[in-house]
DNA sequence: TCTGGGGTCCTAGGACCC
DNA sequence: TCTGGGGTCCTAGGACCC
């Protein structure tokens, strides 16, 4: 709360409408690799995905290069260099220690905080445009000075309008990151709206995007004025929500806080390999570590899972036969024990893999997840529970590093840098990582002062 | 040679029950 | 035995998000 908080500006600010302010981080993977490293300012940085396959984040620089999001590193990477392009693995362990501080710091500036993706969060305004303006600009300038992250903020009466305030913010320089929708309104009426493309608007994927074109649909404003109810009946109950919220109607709830320990209602962990896998044996290793990995982020939440489901497919770009299996254990009482859940994911696999295809991804998937602390059978019915184990890798794992212990393939070592992973054949590549600066000793940053 | 990973919600259709 | 309607639960698949 700001210092000068008073009653009276409180029964004032209760009469007016709360605004939703989404602050969203600019280029956030790009922005991360040049925290700790200066030399990448303002130079082309692309941040590549697992096995270093497809662009993900691009600097201001890169996106002036005309490098999409998405596109496959091989397809442009010799022009890129030529273009003095600087191509980093993701370092998904310093992305997300820095999501961490910046969400915490802006956490204090506005409430009821909603973190709804790594690099950006919803929070709410009771006070009027003005002030609100201020304590935007005040929260960028800080996250700024104190992580090296730039954000931009977009504030409006709706979720789906604050996005579209927030896009306005990063491509107005003039708003200097921080855009109220009501002034822009104030300021261009129905032409802001016009401007923006239907398939920019939040909800609005591709495939919707056709149709609605199809319809005469082709700006937000288009959207804004066709009648929610025909939108539900010919579309679905999500486009409805979409045009309200477009009329400045919140009709988008609050999702349960997926990131800040809370409740999600499946845990997936898969991976593409780094080359093909063929045969059971080889799968089977794969699924047990990334079962683990999974059974480990059920325990930090605090579930227990009924269900475990594991998948594997060839890969659909390669000519000839697509490949693809999926199947499922229930296990007849909740567990988060990582023997129970990685036997599961064994037996699932089981009998379902075919000798012959080249698998090129795979995953393993917890589902039916309930609290554990709510959740007691009787008396002697408690098989499934083992108390000791998991917590024990997990204690091993924040002390020593991640699996130094675990379970089949998964106490297996890697070598060098790459020690999350087993160091198997399969596992996935990443060759240009950065320092992971904030959470390995090791790889802190070095500074010198001359 | 080389194409990510982790989620959510909705809908339709089948099985089953009364 | 035959018939129909309504309800619930489950699953698979599609679409979307970052």
């Amino acid at each position: 709360m700001p210092e000068d908080f008073n009653q009276d500006q409180l029964y004032d600010h209760a009469r007016l409408t709360p605004q939703f302010v989404l602050a969203d981080a600019n280029s956030f993977f790009a922005s991360c690799e040049s925290v700790f490293n200066p030399s990448l300012a303002g130079r082309p940085v692309v941040v590549l995905s697992n096995n270093d396959g497809c662009v993900v984040a691009r600097s201001p620089a890169a996106k002036r290069l005309g490098i999409a999001n998405g596109t496959p590193w091989f397809k442009i990477r010799e022009q890129a260099e030529r273009d003095g392009v600087v191509a980093r693995s993701s370092n998904y362990e310093l992305y997300a220690s820095l999501s961490h501080r910046m969400m915490s710091i802006m956490a204090n500036f506005l409430p009821e905080q909603e973190v709804y993706s790594i690099d950006e969060c919803f929070m709410l305004s009771l006070w009027d445009g003005q002030r609100t303006q201020a304590i935007c600009a005040d929260l960028r300038e800080t996250v700024l000075r104190s992580v090296g992250i730039p954000v931009s903020v977009g504030v409006a009466p709706t979720k789906t309008l604050a996005k579209v305030a927030n896009h306005w913010a990063k491509n107005h320089p003039g708003a200097n990151g921080v855009t109220l929708w009501s002034q822009v309104l104030a300021q261009d009426g129905d032409r802001a709206l016009a401007s923006v493309p239907v398939a920019d608007v939040w909800g609005v994927g591709r495939r919707l995007t056709k149709k609605l074109e199809s319809t005469g649909i082709l700006t937000a404003l288009d959207l804004q004025r066709a009648d929610p109810t025909a939108m539900r009946r010919r579309f679905s109950v999500l486009l409805e929500r979409t045009v309200l919220e477009l009329r400045g109607t919140p009709a988008i709830e609050r999702e349960e806080d997926a990131n800040g320990g809370a409740r999600s209602q499946q845990i997936l962990c898969s991976r593409m390999f780094s080359k093909p896998v063929v045969g059971f044996g080889t799968l089977s290793q794969a699924l047990g570590v990334y079962a683990q990995k999974a059974c480990s982020r059920l325990r930090r939440q605090g579930s227990l899972c009924s269900r475990v489901r594991v998948f594997c497919s060839s890969s659909p770009y390669a000519p000839g036969q697509y490949s693809a299996m999926s199947g499922q254990t229930r296990l007849e009482d909740p567990s988060d024990d990582p023997v129970v859940i990685t036997r599961a994911a064994r037996t699932a696999l089981a009998g379902r893999v075919d000798p012959h295809a080249a698998y090129i991804r795979a995953g393993v998937v917890l589902e039916n997840l309930r609290d554990a602390k709510g959740y007691q059978t009787l008396d002697g019915l408690e098989a499934n529970r083992d108390r000791g184990l998991g917590p024990a890798l997990d204690e091993a794992a924040r002390r020593f590093g991640p699996f130094r212990v675990g379970i089949g393939f998964g106490g297996v070592r890697g070598k060098g840098r790459q020690d999350e992973d087993t160091g198997a054949e399969w596992a996935m590549n990443r060759r240009m990582l950065s320092p992971r600066c904030t959470t390995r000793w090791d790889e802190m940053a070095t500074v010198h002062a001359r």
